[in-house]
DNA sequence: GAGTCCTGGATTGTTGACAATATGAGGCAC
DNA sequence: GTGCCTCATATTGTCAACAATCCAGGACTC
C-alpha cells in the first residue's frame, strides 16, 4: 500500500538486491526502532551474526552507519550498545522536529505539484477511515502520522532536508512512539491539524502552512511533556 | 614487571589513539572537505588504501559512515564517488542551516553559562583583530565563522541538534565555502551581525536571537545566490 | 556503419583466521 | 572484610585471500 515505509518487516526477499551490509543496516534499524534491542542494551557482534545470519565484515559496515547515525554508540574493544535517550533529549527532537518540518511544510506549499496535493488529501481520507474504524486506536498516531509527515518532506523537493527528517530524526522518535501508548482524543485532534496543513498547502500559502506545522508538533511535543509529569511515560 | 602500568600510560600516547576506522574516516572527511578529493571523483578502494596506509576492512567501514553522511554515494559493485552538489542544493542548505541554527540560537540564549558568554565574546574580539590585521580578507569567512556558530551549536545544549550542524550540515557547506572567494566587505558586516546575535543571548532574549540568526543566514544565502547568478561562483 | 552480444579484466563484496584489548573473577596484602 | 593487583577469557579490531559482480573493448550481425 505504501511501499515508501516499512516494506523490510516482511521475510527478506530471495531476490539479494543489494548488498549485505545494506540488509543487516535495515535490519539492525528496525530492531532497534521497534524495540527488539532494547535501549541501553549491550550487544555483541557475534551474537547478531548469529541472528541475522552474516558475517562480522558486512554487520561492522552497518554497525559503523548507524553509529553515524546516532542509534548506537560504540567504544573501542568494549562493545556496541543501544542509544538511550532521556526523556528531556525526546523534548529536543521536537524542538527541532518543530524547526525543520515547518521549514518542510512551507517548502512543499511551494513546490508540490497538483497531484502530490491531491494525494496528500487522499492519504488524510483514508487516515480518517482508520481512526473511525479503530475507534481512535493506537494505528494512525503509530504509523499514519508519519505517512502525513513523511509526504510533506519529500514534497519539499529539498533532498538534504528529506534525508535528516526521513533518515535521522524520525527514527529516533519512531523508537519511543511504539512504546508510547496513545492518548485518548489525540488522533483526531491531530488528524484535523493535518487537514488544515493541507488546505494551507494546496492554498499554496507557504507562511500558514509552516505556521501551523509548527503549532502542530508544538501541540505532539506539550502532549508528550504532559504524559512526562503525569509519570505515563518513564525513558 | 608492571605491564599495566606501562600498557595504561605509554600505548595511549602514540598517534593511534583511535581506532583505524577512526582515522580513516577523520581523514576522508577532511580529504573531501579540503577538496583534496574533487566532488564527482570516482575513487578506487585499493588506491584509497594505499593513500592512507590502512586495508580495506576499516576502509570500508570508514566510507560507510561517510556515505550514511551523504558525502559519498555508493553503488553495489560499481565503487564509490565523492558527492557533488548543485547550486541549487547548497541554496537548500542554507534554508536548513536558518532553520536550525535559528533554533540554536534561542537554546543557547536560554541556555548558556555566563562563561560561555563570556568567551563567545572573547571570540568575537579576536576574529575582529583577524579581519583587521588581514584587511578583510578570507580568514574570518573560511573559519572563524564556523568558529561562532560552532559555539552557537554546542551552547544550544541540543546534543541531536549539535550533531546534525556540527557533523552533517557544515561539513557538506565547508566543502563548498573552500573554493568559494570571499566577497569583499561581507565579513565586516558579518561580524556586526555576529555582535547583535551575541549580545541578544547575553540579554538572555531568545526570540530575538533567533530572529537574528535567521537574518544573518539568510544573508548569507543572498550572497551566494547573488554570486550564482553573476557566475563568480560555479558549481 | 551502427547496434548488440559476449568475454576478459579489474574492482568490489565477503569470508574466516589472527592479533590486540577490555572486562571480570580470583588471590593476595593490609 | 576490604581494596588492589594479576591473570585468563571473551570480545573487538585487523588482515589477506576468495567469490561475485560490473565495465570496457572487440567481434559479429543486421
Amino acid at each position: 500500500m505504501n511501499p515508501l515505509l516499512l516494506t523490510k518487516t516482511t521475510v527478506h526477499a530471495p531476490i539479494q538486491s543489494q548488498t549485505r551490509a545494506d540488509d543487516a543496516f535495515d535490519c539492525l534499524q528496525m530492531a532497534i526502532v521497534k524495540g527488539d534491542l532494547a535501549p541501553g542494551e549491550k550487544i555483541g557482534e557475534v551474537e547478531l551474526c548469529a541472528r541475522f545470519n552474516l558475517t562480522r565484515g558486512p554487520l561492522r559496515e552497518a554497525l559503523g552507519r548507524l553509529e553515524s547515525r546516532g542509534l548506537l554508540v560504540r567504544r573501542a574493544h568494549a562493545g556496541v550498545k543501544v542509544v538511550s535517550v532521556s526523556s528531556d533529549e525526546l523534548i529536543e527532537l521536537y524542538h527541532i522536529r518543530e524547526a525543520m518540518e515547518g521549514l518542510a511544510a512551507r517548502q512543499a506549499a511551494e513546490r508540490m505539484t497538483d497531484a502530490e496535493i491531491a494525494d496528500l488529501h487522499a492519504t488524510l481520507d483514508s487516515h480518517e477511515a482508520m481512526i473511525k474504524q479503530a475507534h481512535g486506536q493506537a494505528y494512525y498516531q503509530g504509523e499514519g502520522d508519519y505517512d502525513f509527515h513523511h509526504r510533506i518532506a519529500t514534497g519539499s523537493r529539498n533532498a538534504k532536508l528529506a534525508q535528516m527528517l526521513l533518515g535521522d530524526l524520525y527514527y529516533m522518535v519512531r523508537m519511543y512512539r511504539y512504546r508510547l501508548s496513545t492518548s485518548a482524543g489525540r488522533p483526531q485532534k491531530a488528524l484535523g491539524e493535518h487537514r488544515r496543513i493541507a488546505e494551507a498547502i494546496a492554498q499554496r500559502d507557504g507562511e500558514l502552512a509552516e505556521f501551523l506545522m509548527r503549532r502542530h508538533i508544538n501541540a505532539a511535543r506539550k502532549n508528550i511533556e504532559q504524559k512526562i509529569r503525569q509519570g505515563t511515560l518513564d525513558i
